[in-house]
DNA sequence: GAATTATGTAATATATATGTTACAATTAGT
DNA sequence: ACTAATTGTAACATATATATTACATAATTC
């Protein structure tokens, strides 16, 4: 699940701990949803974005796979 | 978790029973996202979206509470 | 208004998201 | 090169998203 946290991130000059702080979630937790290896909750999408001043669909949105 | 999961479902003339088989989920799963009781997974958010020909920010964005 | 269809919801079971702890690997600063 | 900071990742534990089964209510249709 591919997906733009660690480009939001960086841009907003916050640590994967930083972040993992601002949204009282662990650091692991941030690592494994850049790397595309977590399939993260509504609520903490969410709270990614507010914490990275992005919307949805800029961090998250991934067009249809067609098949 | 308010959310306009309804409204899209009804635009595009699918019953909860439709949406779920075409998304491969329980339609109880539906019903409790539609009444906010669910948090769901990027994952079905973006399985969602893609039965109701919406995006990630038409259908589940929410702005921050102020806090 | 009875019958069918659609939706709400509860109890329990299962799958999986996330936490915890720990350590390795990589990068940045000196 | 050494050190510190940052990031990747593994094993196991816990919390919670979703499935299953079942039944109740609401809305349609005849």
């Amino acid at each position: 699940m591919e997906n733009k946290v660690k480009i939001a991130r960086t841009q907003v000059n916050l640590t994967q701990q930083q972040l993992a702080e601002k949204i009282g979630v662990t650091r692991q937790t941030i690592s494994l949803i850049e790397k595309g290896k977590y399939n993260p909750t509504l609520k903490l999408c969410l709270d990614i974005c507010y914490a990275v001043n992005r919307t949805l669909d800029e961090v998250f949105w991934v067009e249809r796979e067609n098949s």
